[in-house]
DNA sequence: AGATGAGCCTGAAGGC
DNA sequence: TGCCTTCAGGCTCATC
């Protein structure tokens, strides 16, 4: 599921919740997900205040007061979900993994029925070291990490497609399937086109409209296509917004004359005007 | 270096 | 209604 935006309305739900707060306990209901739990995560956890909530590309980072920080990737159909304990809102399911209670009464639940997200526990210092964090690109909407320049840079000796390179994670970080599309149509640049026949000025135009969907989606809540839905139980409405993604053979809305197509690109679903993107 | 396919999983949707 | 197939927001590994 999710993508940039959508780990990002998390992560912004998340911080005022549990910065300055710790965990009372934090209840594991299997073994693992996508990799095995932790070993003695509630024993390396609980109790120990959390000093800061933050995000890196698609993977939110709770960092501890004992240097520790909790990795938690959402996987495809990941949710989270905050309650307070006095006022339980979600019925319970099958899915949910891991259950954290905070030290004042508020119930974090991961929700993930495909189960490819997962926990991992590092010392904070040593985080920029571990991978995947030693390969990741820039954040696309911190302008002390990247501009226009630094973006053709990173890309203009990548052969491959621009479709594939920006869903490169070590190119720049955080962009999935949909704003992948989302961000080619509104920079009217074709998906197929080889990354390193961009020149600079077409570059700054990608960069910037990366950054302006990152941000409509953003303030839209994320994208809710079935698993995505904010820790407070609503969905995001960005979808309403979707130019591309999703809509195969409706008219394009900049020309208004061709459908929208869809093709495969390694693997994954590209949707795009061959007519407005170049 | 890049493309492709498989694998990790469940569930929704569509076809028959 | 029910069975079957296909597809889905991510990431990693093996192979060509």
């Amino acid at each position: 599921m999710p993508e940039l935006p959508e780990v990002e309305t998390v992560c912004q739900a998340l911080r005022p919740v549990l910065e300055g707060q710790s965990f009372l306990s934090i209840q594991l209901n299997r073994s693992n997900l996508r990799y095995p739990f932790p070993s003695n995560l509630e024993k390396e956890l609980a109790s120990h205040p959390i000093i800061s909530v933050r995000r890196r590309a698609k993977y939110l980072l709770i960092d501890f007061k004992n240097n520790l920080t909790l990795i938690w990737h959402l996987g495809m159909s990941g949710r989270v979900i905050i309650e307070n304990v006095n006022a339980l809102f979600l019925k319970p399911s099958p899915h949910d993994h891991v259950v954290f209670i905070t030290s004042h009464h508020y119930k974090i639940t991961y929700r993930d029925p495909r189960r490819f997200g997962f926990l991992l526990l590092s010392p904070t210092q040593e985080l920029e070291d571990l991978r995947p964090f030693n390969t990741l690109g820039p954040e696309p909407l911190d302008n002390s990490k990247i501009n226009a320049s630094s973006f053709h840079n990173r890309i203009k000796s990548r052969s491959t497609s621009l479709k594939s390179t920006l869903l490169d994670q070590a190119v720049i970080a955080g962009i999935g399937n949909i704003y992948a599309s989302e961000a080619l149509w509104q920079a009217w640049l074709s998906p197929l086109r080889p990354a390193n026949t961009l020149i600079l000025n077409e570059a700054g135009i990608l960069l910037r409209e990366i950054q302006n969907v990152l941000n409509c989606a953003i303030a839209a809540g994320g994208s809710t296509l079935r698993d995505h839905f904010r820790p407070n139980g609503d969905r995001g409405y960005f979808q309403h917004q979707f130019k591309v993604y999703n809509q195969e053979n409706k008219l394009c809305s900049h020309c208004n004359f061709f459908p929208i197509l869809k093709l495969i690109q390694n693997g994954r679903s590209t949707y795009y005007c061959n007519h407005c993107q170049k």
